[in-house]
DNA sequence: CGTGACCTTGAGTAGGTTCAATTTGCGTGG
DNA sequence: CCACGCAAATTGAACCTACTCAAGGTCACG
């Protein structure tokens, strides 16, 4: 029951993706679908039938707060699973937009509960998934809590690496969200976002160009954000 | 599928008590325990066996950053479920400390999966408590990103009313954590906390003294966090 | 009662926001 | 393929919120 961390993510995603893929081929119920930059997967309150895994790309959840403002809740990457918030109310609590040119294979919630006996560890497996979300998110509330918005973009900024699951430091990594969306996911104005980064790079922790950056000196990265990275 | 959030979270949280108590009464693994102030359920990298009902009193629950520091990542109350993020790596991320005196309903982890039999519904119905957190989490995060402290703490304390379930609004309630604490989950000062309370309290949207409050101007108050309590 | 933990309040300061101007980057159509 | 136009990103300056440091008050418990 006890492994590394990231290597017992990715197998267990691998092996929920092919599970879930298998349901959906028994159930006919699989679908791929294209995204454009923009488009919804779905959105807040639409009634919750379906969890997508997302094959390439990558999307944004957010909820729209009354005033029409919305405040993004997470990021997701390849390989990732979208939706299963909305297990426990049967509708969706926030939207799902695609942050560029994406794939997902929508699989049916319902048909997943159905297959138990011929995936006797899938619905374990979920619930393991789960768990890890839960996790994940208590982390992300201890960043938001550190004080300097330089710690929050760094932690920001490094957790996007962790999760690449590249080993090397010289890989060039992607930021598919602009200014404003970390900004918006961080607690702090687009501004103090390039302010940041901008310091961060004028120091040699990270180096950045555009939408495109890769970590320079790691352990000054990590010492800057307490070791304690999203 | 579709419930109100609130009475089927209550309906839920009944119906898997239920269940585990059942369970541990056949497996003989259940086992209550009496909290002093001050006192650990469980730390942080134990080893996840056990999940905890928290039959009264309350608990908090946080991480230790490398230099000590905590990071409180939930406070949990009465019939809350606690240690169920040990899920995925097989320990606890995080410790969990009784507020004051509590008593906790103990349940080996490995025992629910063995009765799925008799209790189709239970694996089901964690999941949906699980989702529900990470719900609820996304909610927190949303609070955090508010920028203004006295909505932090407006949002903090309408939550507390919210999930105390009480249908009146002249109700007392009890805040079991110290200023600290509060100021250490929202991610601000003690101080800015005290001050944020004098404040909602000088404008009459809760009146507050010590450990004990009550919302006197809900409409104003929810206004105030802009309809968009954690 | 006394003692320590908790809470409140004050004054000065650092860091982030706001508003505004400019620059860069990217997709579209000529 | 280049030029245009719009969106995104950067940078600057003034303001303001929340932090820091410090002192005093309150409450619970021995």
């Amino acid at each position: 029951m006890m492994q590394n961390p990231n290597s017992s993510l990715y197998a267990l995603r691998k092996s929920i993706i092919s599970n879930l893929i298998d349901t959906s081929t028994m159930t006919n119920s699989g679908k791929i679908t294209k995204l454009k930059k923009g488009d919804l997967v779905f959105k807040e309150c639409d009634e919750f039938h379906y969890i997508y895994i997302l094959l390439s790309g990558s999307i944004k959840t957010f909820t729209t707060i009354n005033s029409g403002t919305e405040k993004i809740t997470c990021f997701y990457y390849q390989d990732d699973i979208v939706g299963f918030s909305g297990i426990d109310t049967g509708r969706y609590p926030v939207s799902a937009k695609a942050l560029e040119a994406s794939s997902v294979f929508r699989i049916r919630f319902n048909d997943i509960e159905k297959l138990t006996d011929k995936h006797p560890n899938l619905q374990n497996n979920m619930l393991r998934l789960m768990s890890r979300q839960i996790h994940e998110n208590q982390n992300l509330l201890s960043l938001l809590g550190k004080t300097q918005s330089e710690k929050k973009v760094a932690s920001f900024l490094f957790n996007i690496y962790i999760q690449s699951c590249h080993s090397s430091t010289f890989t060039t990594l992607k930021l598919p969200m602009s200014r404003r969306d970390i900004g918006n996911y961080l607690g702090i104005t687009e501004e103090t976002v390039s302010r940041s980064i901008t310091k961060l790079s004028q120091n040699n922790l990270i180096a950045i160009s555009g939408k495109k950056f890769n970590i320079v000196d790691k352990m000054k990265l990590v010492e800057l954000i307490d070791g304690h990275p999203v």
